[in-house]
DNA sequence: TTTTTATACATAAGAATCTTAGGTATATTT
DNA sequence: AAATATACCTAAGATTCTTATGTATAAAAA
């Protein structure tokens, strides 16, 4: 991750669940290429986090795992479930009156 | 804090330094009091959370404090140093940055 | 053809940052 | 008189991350 990791903390399951809401299914490592490629490689998903992060989050019930077989090579995939389609909605409203909350303080420029 | 402290995480350093620079000097509960009062308190900043920044934020250079009374009740007013005024604008650009990296995982609402 | 890089998963030690809980003291409000 | 607000502080524990490491297959480069 890069020198934004500090912010970063804390987005991750936000991320995870609104790229899995968004693309149906996708593996570990995909998910880390598809955060770099939306960021223009300003952010570097490490697999230590995204890794633990993947297990909770099925743990609690948002996803859901299945292997998969790529020639000898496996993927698991994941995709939400009911509880985390509901989860993902209320985390991105969370998001936005985090952002609103945020915008008082540090007066960044609209566009941001 | 509310159900976005874990958003929160990452910022506090940001948002001391940005109020510091905005208000020239400030002491920690007045900190505490503003931050409530501009995020139409959403955001609580625990005080266990804020003292030990502002230690480690005077530690690093970045602030200097001094001790004022108001009756016979300290207060430690702290305020920006030349190194922390280069900081917060270098903070406030990478939080920029994260904040548009992030939309375009996220795609919120513009207004956002 | 050997080595390096990319793909793909995973865990574990340690660091950083926060929450929760507590402590001390003065001032004001109920 | 008691409760709340102001004002500082620390410490234990929880969470979440970084860094380092491990395993294995596939592809690219040397």
């Amino acid at each position: 991750m890069n020198d934004n990791s500090q912010l970063f903390k804390g987005t991750l399951t936000t991320v995870v669940l609104k790229l899995l809401n968004d693309n149906k299914k996708m593996y570990g490592y995909e998910i880390t290429r598809k955060v770099k490629e939306l960021t223009n490689g300003n952010i570097q998903l490490t697999e230590g986090a995204l890794y633990p992060a993947l297990h909770k989050l099925e743990a609690d019930g948002l996803i859901e795992s299945s292997i998969e077989l790529a020639g000898n090579r496996q993927r698991k995939y994941y995709h939400l479930t009911k509880t985390g389609k509901k989860e993902i909605k209320l985390k991105l409203a969370d998001f936005s009156s985090f952002i609103a909350d945020i915008q008082n303080i540090l007066n960044l420029k609209p566009s941001l």
